[in-house]
DNA sequence: CACTATACGGACCGATAGTCCGTATACGCA
DNA sequence: TGCGTATACGGACTATCGGTCCGTATAGTG
């Protein structure tokens, strides 16, 4: 049963044109001040021809973001320790929380534009739910079940785009940021008394 | 030297119109989904009377937020331990912390509006400077500069209205919130070795 | 009562996400 | 190669919203 037709040539085509168009705005312009008729221009394509490929803004940049995330997946899923199953719980979520850093800090504009989308809450946001599950998962397993899952959505909440917007701007670095984001995770994962 | 001419009266009538049909509408709708239109129809104005009078959405929510927030803030700069200065640094932060986050759960969609508007970052704010700068003061007291403006940040990350909608609307209960955020901020509380 | 500073209101504007539909074309098939 | 149709294209169009403008109304004053 094979109901899936084959992508048409020139859609593939102007499916790569987006990206690579939308990629470079946002990447250039400064912050989310990316509108899609830019971004169809930028393009060379109708707005139609967007919207039927994306469905909608929150889409497209979700499509952006799912691109360049594929690394940072691929080395969560069966990369190299202390990212991988198989260290302690604490030294894994050390990881997990400094590559999610890492990853924001080095997509910045893209990330903002992402978790300003969709209506602002970036608790909607499909990618949401697996990180904060898998964190709390690892807090549970280092620190006990109580709490955990609040834990996580704070450790979560302190690595949001635009904090880290907003620190990068008033001058803080990313080694400081790196600094502090470990020191708080250090004491969310030392067992209370 | 008094510039200053009293306020019309019907100027005055109106405002207080407005404001109350702001928070009446803000209360009954859930999210943000309030209007500037709808406030103003709400409280039987023109639109210019609104934005003469508050200058913009951001400037009408705060009004609308600093009127609620009387209470509190004389709580803080002056009113019973463990809020007002003379207690422990540590209880200071857990006490300030948690009238935050009771604020917030009181007066949800309020101040979801408030974080959302201002061009997206609630960092702009007016607001936040000084509770940052508060919140990391006792930091620094409580555990040493290191890293106190960063935890600043992050706990008040964790007390940010969307996540706080986002808890509640998944069944979280306030309780189990402000357990959260106790065992979050005693363990960057403490000292770190 | 008249005069002026102040306020009113709603038509208007510009921007932006998202829709619609007539037109063009890629591609399977004969 | 030529044909028919499913698929895709594009950009005009709509709806919504924050914010502005300016002609008109009126509160306060002497």
């Amino acid at each position: 049963m094979p109901p899936v037709r084959k992508e048409r040539a020139d859609a593939a085509r102007n499916r790569e044109a987006v990206l690579a168009a939308a990629d470079r705005l946002f990447a250039e312009r400064g912050d989310c001040e990316v509108s899609m008729d830019d971004i169809a221009a930028a393009a060379g394509v109708g707005k139609g021809t967007l919207f039927r490929r994306f469905g909608d803004r929150v889409g497209l940049i979700q499509a952006l973001v799912a691109r360049r995330a594929e690394a940072l997946r691929a080395d969560i899923e069966a990369g190299s320790t202390p990212l991988a199953p198989g260290a302690p719980a604490d030294e894994r979520a050390l990881a997990l929380l400094a590559a999610l850093l890492g990853f924001k800090l080095a997509n910045r504009p893209l990330m903002l534009a992402l978790e300003n989308a969709g209506s602002g809450s970036p608790y909607l946001s499909e990618t949401y739910g697996p990180w904060h599950a898998q964190l709390a998962g690892l807090l549970a397993e280092a620190r006990g079940e109580r709490d955990a899952d609040f834990l996580a959505h704070a450790l979560l909440a302190a690595v949001r785009s635009d904090l880290i917007e907003h620190l990068t701007a008033t001058g803080t670095s990313p080694a400081d940021i790196h600094s502090g984001l470990a020191a708080l995770a250090r004491a969310v994962l030392s067992p209370t008394p």
